[in-house]
DNA sequence: TTGTATGCGTTATCAG
DNA sequence: CTGATAACGCATACAA
């Protein structure tokens, strides 16, 4: 029977190749460059400086297929235009990359329907484990997890049924600033929202509980545009408001985007901040301590969040269980010029 | 001699349960997935059936591993939290998504030596093909393309040596948005620049030929900072720049982040734009239309930059040349208030 | 500490 | 149009 020699991808360097040029079998190549400790010091130079000269790369499609491990994680967002996940994404990639694993990103656009054919698509790199944003979605989500066994973790959120996740409370934290606009006597408080994204939605939530508490909840003071964010739809937002509820006396923007294009409208208008209207934002970028005058906004862990997302993820693809299976890691008022 | 057994992958539903269920054998099935026009219609339902049922996911490294193919491809950019690269990444998945091809996003953070580190890290998934960022790469780096027969493309800017590219002239666009500040009767023309990447760099050299030709050159008005820029950093450098030459009577931003953070600064000190000084910024994002005043900047086609050099490299990894190795998109100067 | 035999899930090759 | 077989590159289990 004749061979069937096949194309051979990469350079065409395999690990059989640098035994040979070592002089030692393929598996002691492997051990080398995996389990440095198991090989003695003077196989492994051998080893090393064979796959220097050849310029050998592993294959992780092969490694993937021998070991059933794949050594990536697929990271779930809804978007790569907002600062706030590219923060979290350079948290995650600061634990996995160190310990060998790679990052597929998936960005599912604010949209639940695309995330699930994002999960369906990246399935077939066997990822050995998930990280995924919010709490809630697509139907089939859940039991694709499950029948692929695939660990996961939860960023942004906190759940009460066991997932494990690590965020913290978008309620509270929406009713925490609020509280703040009235501790400062403001009493018609607007709230100002867009993309409606569940997150959105729970700060909303805070909002509306803790002015009903108040008895100042007003439904009328409250503009929602399910569009993305963007400043100018702030200033745009910040127009209508003024239009129709001139009484209006502070306003909880979603997010400082939104809160930042408020503020230069509110300039180009004469409107006096904090006085006559006080506006505050949500997350703490970077211009909300340098716009004028300087933003209230809640600071939220962002990049904290994805480094103990990891770490967790990493717990549980070892294995074991994660320490604790909800991290509440809080959140911060930043009182500025604004309010 | 005894069976061996190992713990599989994913949900455990291989081919070759599909066939099983199908009543066929498992290179139908490949082929019915992949080539379904050489299956008859009868056993090509089966299959899908049988499919659906099991919940089967194909293994894209058994795939990549037989075929010599990861329908994969690399994409090296400078950062990810520029729009203008966020804007490529957007055009070269709706080329590539379709096609069945999925990115791999490496973040060079504006570093060849990371830029190499991570040519080496993904080169384990043995990318089809790579698109990168600028012509100008570490030294090993052409080396290892080579190498590997990796077929790339260069987005954003125009080699003049074969290599396939898809942009337009850097320091034409330069030259261009100076010449334009020269016809409005500006003479004492400054340039700021940030990052001084090599597109920057070329920039402020289509701005040095231009005020040089013109007699008009004077390297003490150009201000730069190698760090990354910001809005803040505009704001900053243009009181630098206001206060070494008070006789400044135009800057040339080397994007739009720095032009509207000088402009918001030149708002608050009360310089007023263009009449005792014009700015002007790079790339048009959204914030340049709807600033105070709108700013004058370059427009750069960067989504279709993505796009066609998405196509440009499906064509090379199907084994075709390039129609055009060099492909200039142009740009467009958008001029409005703020000169 | 090192090596041998074998299997991972898929596709290329070639035969029917 | 369909199927049997070998091969892709590496890691596990076990033996030496």
């Amino acid at each position: 029977m004749s061979r069937k020699p096949r194309i051979r991808s990469g350079s065409g360097v395999t690990m059989h190749d640098v035994a040979k040029a070592a002089g030692v079998s393929a598996i002691t190549v492997s051990r080398a460059l995996n389990q440095p400790q198991q090989v003695s010091p003077h196989l492994r130079d051998k080893v090393q400086q064979a796959v220097d000269a050849l310029g050998y790369v592993p294959s992780r499609s092969a490694s993937a297929l021998a070991s059933a491990r794949s050594r990536t994680v697929l990271v779930l967002i809804p978007s790569l235009g907002n600062t706030v996940f590219l923060d979290t994404l350079a948290g995650i990639e600061s634990i996995l990359a160190p310990a060998g694993y790679q990052m597929l990103i998936g960005n599912s656009h604010y949209d639940a329907e695309q995330e699930l054919q994002l999960l369906r698509a990246y399935l077939q790199h066997r990822p050995d484990g998930l990280l995924l944003t919010g709490l809630s979605h697509a139907a089939p989500f859940d039991a694709l997890l499950r029948q692929h066994a695939l660990p996961a973790v939860y960023m942004m959120d906190l759940a009460d049924d066991g997932r494990c996740c690590v965020g913290f409370s978008q309620e509270e934290a929406g009713a925490a600033i609020t509280r703040h606009l009235l501790s400062r006597g403001k009493r018609r408080i607007g709230f100002l929202g867009a993309q409606l994204d569940e997150r959105v939605l729970k700060r909303l939530a805070g909002y509306r509980a803790t002015l009903a508490e108040a008895g100042l909840h007003d439904p009328s003071l409250e503009w929602l545009d399910p569009s993305p964010s963007s400043m100018q739809m702030g200033a745009d937002m910040l127009d209508a408001a003024l239009r129709a509820r001139p009484d209006c006396d502070a306003l909880f923007c979603c997010n400082d985007d939104l809160a930042i294009g408020a503020l230069a409208r509110c300039q180009q208008l004469g409107v006096a901040v904090p006085q006559r209207l006080a506006v505050a934002g949500f997350n703490d970028l970077q211009p909300a301590t340098w716009c004028i005058p300087s933003l209230t906004t809640v600071a939220t862990p962002r990049r904290e969040i994805g480094v103990q997302a990891a770490r967790a993820l990493l717990n549980m693809m070892d294995g074991g269980m994660p320490d604790a299976p909800r991290v509440d890691l809080g959140f911060e008022l930043m009182l500025r010029r604004s309010s």
